[in-house]
DNA sequence: TCATCAGGAATTTTT
DNA sequence: TTCCTGATGA
């Protein structure tokens, strides 16, 4: 242990951490809580933790697995580890939480009863399967709302409940089971799953397999989870298989959080599994991380203070060498448009004194409030930008292109199906589709498979839409994605139907910019390569029914997911940038919420009013009130340089308009690191405020200008930027390997005779695209695949 | 099949 | 107020 430590203090990774940093980096295998405060470098200790477990040789690179919660945490790791580490980093275990679950199902998917190709549900996915389903058991809508029964389906699943589990109380509770055994099958059937799903899933495998969860456990000695405190219940119990508590393997789990940041529990997260974690585990090592590197010592004040009032904590205090700063402004607005005005004011000034507007952020509670805030800064022309919109993959004309591939991967997908097969237009009403759901409801098949059974002109539009699908297939066989996609937008008609469309134009730049997603997701994965750096023995488990993380082949076949199942699995895993136009200099706009993980020189916190900011919702009890305070906690922390908070006497809420209290937070931060910039106690109604608002709503030609300030900044244009490919990572395409050629006859036990299509890669990465007919086409690993050349 | 209208609800949200 | 959904009529 001590030559660890020596070696420790050479190391140049150790470098400037500070003692608690340290401490973490090179904490000793065994559980650990590591408290980590806003702006406390955080994501600096868990990534150098990983680069120095590798560089002391504590544990190989397929030894470690990362969880985060976000896509952005996980690159974000990725990319810091990458300068870090010699090797290409991207085979390591390190993910989201989900995205790891894909790629252990893509891995176990026989053991876990699933298509190889089974696809992904999002969101809204989730709620028109939901809505099928009660449709088909003809329940009211009223009392079962798909979303809401959606959310129940979901909260089941994240306490590890299956149908059989839940113990219903009422006639409602009980429908509410029997609609979540339904939506069961119906996934099952599909061959789909839901993001609760995936997490279930591989719970249940993990808990009913001793032989694979035996297998990682050995293999993962070092577990890091980030934002611990974010973890739900089933999220925690999936952790415990891979690393049981007490079981003296010398696994080490290390969690990182900050309870003062958990502001997610209205979603299921549970703040207790820290106290849960630490207990279970008896966790010798909590180490705070209490000295923060962002903001200026009024702000870590104010933060602390708040804090402070809250009841279940397991206690920390921000601390800063950086001073005091600069005192917290506070301003009291008249009403709601005189608060977007002064914020305006600000801005400018700021701006005038040479803050980029970037480094800027609005924050509010809940959407509603950005209206006010967007009208004012778009007739003052300054530039915006609002988080929060539609993301890439969300957006209907990219989900219609989608649900066309998937259909060539998968027609009895019915979700995809009933999305596009009236898109565009066929002749294909509800009628014929409603004769078309009760012919599948009856001989228990997919839609695309009862379409035969639908007599007239509707039935042989159905068999039209069938035969597309299986012509597209067919021209599809043996292209590249690019070349695919390209195919599908062409046959299906979407291309067609926006050209024509008045308001089309933009429909089509986004599905140009899907073809550019897809090819720079095949050169950036390097679709089909196994992890480069790591021996193969690693990455793919040799467990008999096992292929491997990603996209390592199944252990019996050699397959490998195909580029367009990986596409589409990273389509619904990564919804893509929810921000408008980035990289424009513009102010940002968002919630509180969305605000988490992010910095800015400059912050404003508006709408500080009781009822919004605490949110009535959350008052009535003392949990939900602890909430809020810990929201306006990471409100505060985001803030480097300048936080500023307001609030307004009155505000247009539901058409109409509310008389405000200031917030009682305001009672909760400390008056010596407050500057009031309007007189305290000041009623509402006063002459002074009446004046204010009447002459500024005169003076603006508001109203119309609304409208058009949302329709031009509101994420209408995707940012979907994908930094450029190194040439180094372009795949290497050869026409030859081993006797075997392209174009030419091939044999594998399993599938047959097939004509090669594609070879690509070298050594044990080499792998093969093949056209077995019957079987359709298949990515193969030439390292595990037999395949023979045939004349 | 599509456009229009009425009615109801309106924290927070990633995967 | 504004957004969304579902029903209704051409």
């Amino acid at each position: 242990m001590n030559s660890v430590a020596d070696a420790a203090q050479h190391s140049p990774l150790l470098k400037n951490l500070n003692p608690e940093q340290l401490a973490a980096v090179t904490a000793a295998a065994e559980p650990a809580l590591i408290l980590a405060g806003a702006g406390s470098g955080k994501t600096r200790v868990l990534t150098t933790r990983i680069a120095w477990l590798l560089q002391t040789g504590q544990v190989s690179p397929g030894g470690v697995m990362a969880v985060t919660f976000t896509n952005k945490a996980a690159k974000e790791m990725l990319t810091r580890l990458s300068t870090m580490l010699p090797f290409n980093v991207r085979g390591m275990w390190i993910g989201t939480f989900h995205g790891l679950c894909n790629r252990f199902l893509r891995a176990h998917w026989k053991l876990a009863h699933l298509p190889q190709a089974f696809q992904i549900l999002d969101a809204s996915d989730t709620t028109s399967a939901v809505k099928r389903v009660i449709k088909a058991m003809n329940l009211d809508e009223e009392r079962f709302v798909p979303k809401q029964v959606g959310w129940f389906i979901a909260g089941c699943k994240e306490d590890a409940q299956r149908p059989g589990d839940v113990v219903a109380h009422d006639e409602q509770t009980r429908k509410l089971v029997e609609i979540y055994a339904n939506y069961e099958d119906q996934c099952q059937r599909e061959g789909v799953v839901d993001f609760a799903e995936l997490m279930l899933r591989s719970y249940e495998l993990l808990r009913d397999n001793p032989a694979v969860r035996e297998h990682y456990q050995a293999r993962f000695r070092h577990i890091l989870v980030d934002e611990f405190q974010d973890t739900n219940k089933l999220q925690y119990a999936w952790l415990k298989m891979f690393a049981p508590p007490g079981s003296g393997s010398g696994q080490s789990l290390l969690a990182v959080g900050d309870d003062d940041q958990s502001i997610y529990a209205f979603r299921g997260a549970r703040v207790g599994n820290m106290a849960d974690f630490e207990r279970e585990y008896r966790v010798k090592k909590v180490i705070k991380l209490e000295q923060n590197y962002r903001s200026f010592g009024h702000i870590l004040d104010a933060a602390n203070e708040l804090i402070s009032r809250n009841t279940q904590r397991l206690g920390k205090t921000l601390r800063t060498d950086a001073g005091q700063g600069d005192p917290i402004r506070v301003h009291e607005a008249p009403s709601d448009f005189a608060e977007a005005q002064w914020l305006i004011e600000e801005i400018q000034s700021l701006h005038r004194g040479g803050l980029d507007r970037q480094e800027i952020a609005i924050l509010y509670r809940s959407n509603a409030q950005s209206r006010v805030i967007e009208s004012a800064l778009f007739n003052s022309g300054i530039p915006y930008r609002v988080y929060g919109g539609l993301r890439f993959f969300e957006r209907a004309e990219v989900k219609h292109a989608l649900a066309y591939l998937r259909l060539l991967e998968n027609p009895n997908d019915d979700t995809s199906f009933l999305r596009v097969v009236n898109f565009p237009t066929r002749g294909i009403g509800a009628k014929t589709l409603e004769n078309l759901q009760d012919a599948a409801k009856a001989t228990g098949r997919s839609l695309y498979q009862s379409v035969s059974a639908i007599p007239g002109k509707g039935g042989a539009n159905l068999v039209a839409f069938t035969n597309l699908i299986d012509s597209t297939r067919n021209l599809t066989q043996g292209m590249t994605l690019r070349e695919i996609i390209e195919q599908v937008l062409e046959t299906s008609g979407l291309l067609e139907f926006y050209r024509t469309d008045k308001d089309g134009a933009e429909r089509l730049e986004n599905l140009d910019e899907l073809i550019n997603a897809a090819e720079a997701f095949v050169m950036q994965e390097g679709f089909g390569k196994n992890a480069v750096g790591l021996p193969v023995d690693e990455v793919a488990p040799t467990l008999t029914a096992a292929g491997a993380p990603g996209a390592v082949p199944d252990a019996e076949t050699g397959e490998i997911m195909s580029p367009l199942v990986a596409f589409l699995t990273h389509a619904s895993l990564e919804a893509g940038d929810n921000q408008a136009q980035a990289g424009q200099d513009a102010v940002q706009l968002m919630t509180v919420h969305s605000a988490k993980g992010l910095e800015f020189d400059a912050v404003f916190i508006t709408g500080l009013e009781e009822g919004l900011f605490p949110h009535e919702n959350a008052m009535s009890d003392h949990d939900g009130l602890e909430e809020e305070r810990r929201l306006m906690y990471v409100a505060i922390t985001r803030a480097r340089k300048k936080l500023s908070i307001s609030f307004c006497q009155t505000r247009m809420l539901h058409g109409q308009t509310r008389y405000n209290v200031k917030s009682r937070f305001f009672d909760e931060l400390p008056e010596t690191s407050l500057k009031w910039l309007t007189p305290r106690n000041q009623g509402f109604g006063s002459g002074f405020a009446r004046e204010y608002q009447q002459a500024w709503e005169r003076g603006s030609g508001l109203k119309g200008m609304v409208g058009a300030g949302r329709v031009a900044d509101r994420g209408q244009r995707a940012a979907w930027v994908e930094p450029p490919v190194p040439a180094s990572m372009k795949q290497k395409v050869s026409e030859e390997h081993g006797g075997l050629r392209v174009g030419k006859g091939v044999f594998h036990t399993k599938f047959g005779e097939g004509v090669l299509l594609t070879l690509e890669g070298t050594g044990a990465d080499a792998r093969a695209q093949v056209n077995f007919g019957r079987h359709g086409t298949k990515w193969l690993a030439l390292s595990v695949a037999k395949l023979t050349p045939i004349d």
